[in-house]
DNA sequence: AGCACGCCGACT
DNA sequence: GTCGGCGTGCTC
């Protein structure tokens, strides 16, 4: 009686009668036993009368329900209620009871209207859609479609998908209207896309309206934020739109004053990074959306930017990890723009100092062209790169009380008389494989034989049965001293400090990144892919500890170390440039030289590095040239969803194998087993042009574990870390 | 995921 | 006979 008078009470100032009354239909209808669902009126409240059935995508709540479910749309909610808009509405209501008229249970929803349609599949009848919180059409079919196709892709959901997809709605940031679209720029001259052959035909192409695809290996030095901002107004001058994606807010922002300065001013292009805040967010994506402006450059969420009419999908440094999205189903930007310029048949920029596998079979299948320069340019842009094995012992005490070999303390010094010095020193989180300091065999377990850890305050412990090791000695030789771990950049610093008293040191790390350093004589030292830009190029660098890179027990070591080295040369002033012999730049890297990775950075020679690489992981039959999945879970889950799933013919699983326990405390990331659970992975590998039927395949055994209820595992495809 | 319905065992 | 255990299945 009274909890009526509440519920009635509630829904009075919850929100608009109209929805709530047709939510009723059901009741009545379901006596009537109506085959079809013809939504009719309630106590007088009219539907639409064209189309009054929408196709709803409920946005949040369990995730199977990845399908389109049907309201009906009243009449005064005709306007708005157009594809693409927001709306709320009543689910899971229906088996609520009905009572003196009034509903109980269900919740409200957010959802999208995905497309109106004149009857519904149905059997049974409809509740009205309760409230259309804007009419902006946010979710428009290109955009629709692309969700569609990333969670096909990645074996999730496309509800996933859109919470990636789709920005935070501001109220305040609709209610304002974008500024009317600039007519197109005019074509933009060659530039430094000149010093590359194929450079200024790629930008007529662009300008012209062809969709021309390209692996760009970029030249050394500062000139690639002009280069992207050439590109992006090639593509605007033929009257199309162009999203470019890079790592971090810090190459964003580099993009965005090189547009600035190419376009003349804004109003042509976007910066859309999440540093923005949700409302500013909003507004810049709207514009976009709208059509108002044309050009986006951000970070990884930007890859979904509803684009208007789009000639041209760009991507740099795709080897980068925060490429990688963090949450569900963890789509890369590279894979996501692959698809989009499929799919919007536009043109294709992967722009890289390095070059990833990937894009390495991007050129060697023939989909991209790569657009490279001449030896000749290399050799004038890229700094003179020297060498020096790990295992060399300085002779100087000066240079020993550095940590740092003969050459590589001489060159420093050298070049602190011209300028900056950039000093490139792996983040103390880079924990390789232990090893002996004398014969290199990898220290391990005296129990177990598992790989030695370092714990913290220098302790020794067993990556796989956990026990502390206190008397290590090396199977192999002998020898008792194991290579010290990491030293840290501020340490590094420190001593560095100490071997030249007189210059100013700078740290560049995690915490406090700085963006430029002026041009002058300094000690800059700083983590991998936090480098500042010294103005005029450094005078040279030092790159510490290869063996920390290159140790790492992971597939791409190797391929991680050159990006981070070459990323790090690439900001040191070029051979050919400031006038020969002494005005170049020198990079001292010290690690083995005869490795793979070294050698390709001494003849600056990624793309080499890169096709070897891919051969080599052909032969092996590892990704990208296979495709793999991983996935996680209980033991039982993982089994059954492997054995349940039509796995394509020829598909291998490997494994599952435990995975490490996630300690109480510790951070879960996506796919860690919750706290105190003991999960297991398999990896499933098929064959090449198999991957997406091995998503598919994935994809509905997960849905068919899901509509019984049970637990579903973790899928991952695509997973960039296999040891 | 919630939430109600349903078909079996202990109780007034 | 009824109350209530949580196993199944649906939600527009």
């Amino acid at each position: 009686m009274s909890s009526e008078n509440e519920r009635s009470k509630r829904d009075a100032e919850a929100r608009p009668p109209a929805g709530e009354q047709l939510a009723l239909i059901r009741e009545t209808v379901r006596k009537a036993n109506v085959p079809r669902a013809k939504p009719r009126t309630w106590r007088g409240a009219a539907l639409a009368e064209e189309l009054p059935v929408a196709k709803v995508l409920v946005d949040k709540g369990p995730v199977h329900l990845d399908k389109l479910w049907d309201y009906a749309v009243p009449a005064e909610m005709d306007a708005e209620a157009r594809p693409g808009v927001r709306v709320r509405v009543r689910f899971g209501a229906g088996t609520g009871k009905v009572r003196e008229g009034r509903r109980e249970g269900g919740g409200l929803l957010d959802g999208y209207i995905i497309e109106r349609v004149a009857e519904s599949d149905f059997r049974g009848p409809l509740a009205a859609v309760a409230q259309v919180v804007s009419p902006e059409p946010v979710l428009g079919p290109g955009l629709l479609a692309l969700c569609r196709a990333v969670a096909d892709r990645y074996a999730g959901s496309l509800a996933d998908v859109l919470q990636l997809a789709m920005p935070r709605r501001s109220a305040r940031a609709e209610a304002e209207p974008s500024a009317p679209p600039l007519p197109p720029p005019p074509p933009p001259a060659p530039g430094t896309w000149a010093r590359y052959p194929a450079g200024p035909g790629f930008l007529e192409a662009l300008a012209r309206g062809d969709r021309p695809r390209a692996v760009w290996t970029a030249l050394p030095g500062p000139h690639w934020p002009g280069e992207w901002a050439a590109a992006v107004a090639a593509t605007l001058a033929s009257g199309r739109g162009a999203l470019v994606v890079v790592p971090d807010g810090k190459k964003a922002a580099r993009v965005d004053e090189a547009l600035t300065s190419a376009l003349g001013g804004s109003g042509r292009h976007v910066l859309l990074t999440a540093e923005l805040g949700p409302e500013e967010r909003y507004r810049r994506w709207l514009a976009v959306s709208r059509g108002a402006v044309r050009a986006v450059v951000g970070t990884r969420a930007a890859m979904f930017a509803p684009v208007r009419d789009p000639g041209l999908m760009g991507i740099w440094d795709d080897g980068d990890q925060s490429h990688s999205d963090d949450h569900l189903p963890r789509p890369h930007a590279r894979d996501v723009l692959l698809l989009r310029a499929v799919q919007e048949r536009t043109g294709f920029l992967l722009g890289d100092l390095g070059r990833t596998v990937e894009a390495a079979q991007l050129v060697e299948n023939g989909w991209a062209r790569p657009l490279e320069a001449g030896r000749d340019q290399v050799r004038a842009a890229a700094p003179l790169i020297r060498t020096v094995d790990e295992g060399e012992v300085a002779r100087d005490a000066e240079a020993r009380a550095a940590r740092l070999p003969t050459l590589a303390w001489q060159t420093v010094r050298e070049a602190l008389t011209r300028g900056p010095v950039l000093v490139q020193v792996p983040r103390r989180g880079y924990v390789p494989r232990l090893a002996c300091e004398r014969c290199r065999e990898p220290a391990r377990c005296a129990h177990c034989s598992g790989p030695l850890e370092a714990r913290d305050a220098d302790r020794l412990g067993c990556g796989w049965c956990g026990r502390p090791e206190t008397g290590w000695h090396c199977a192999a030789c002998g020898g008792a001293r194991l290579r010290a771990s990491v030293v840290g950049a501020r340490r590094t610093a420190e001593e560095l400090g100490r071997a030249f008293p007189a210059v100013p040191i700078r740290t560049s790390g995690r915490d406090h990144v700085l963006s430029t350093v002026p041009d002058r004589p300094a000690l800059v030292v700083s983590t991998p892919g936090a480098e500042p830009v010294a103005e005029g190029g450094y005078a040279a660098a030092l790159l510490l500890d290869g063996w920390a890179l290159l140790g790492r027990p992971d597939l791409r070591a190797g391929e991680d170390a050159l990006r981070h080295w070459l990323e790090a040369a690439s900001l040191v002033r070029g051979h050919g440039e400031g006038g020969g012999a002494d005005g170049g730049g020198t990079v001292v890297v010290i690690a083995e030289p005869t490795l793979r990775p070294v050698q390709a950075l001494v003849r600056w020679d990624p793309a080499g590095y890169a096709a070897r690489e891919l051969a080599e992981r052909a032969q092996l039959g590892f990704p990208p040239v296979s495709r793999m999945a991983a996935v996680s879970g209980p033991a039982e889950a993982v089994a059954e969803l492997i054995a349940s799933a039509g796995l394509p013919e020829g598909a291998e699983t490997l494994g599952p194998v435990p995975l490490p326990v996630t300690e109480p405390g510790r951070p879960r990331r996506p796919g860690d087993p919750p706290p105190g659970e003991r999960w297991e992975r398999a990896l499933v590998r098929v064959r090449p042009g198999q991957g997406s039927a091995l998503a598919a395949a994935l994809k509905e055994a997960k849905a068919r574990r899901l509509a019984r209820g049970e637990k579903d595992p973790a899928v991952r495809v695509d997973p960039l870390e296999i040891g």
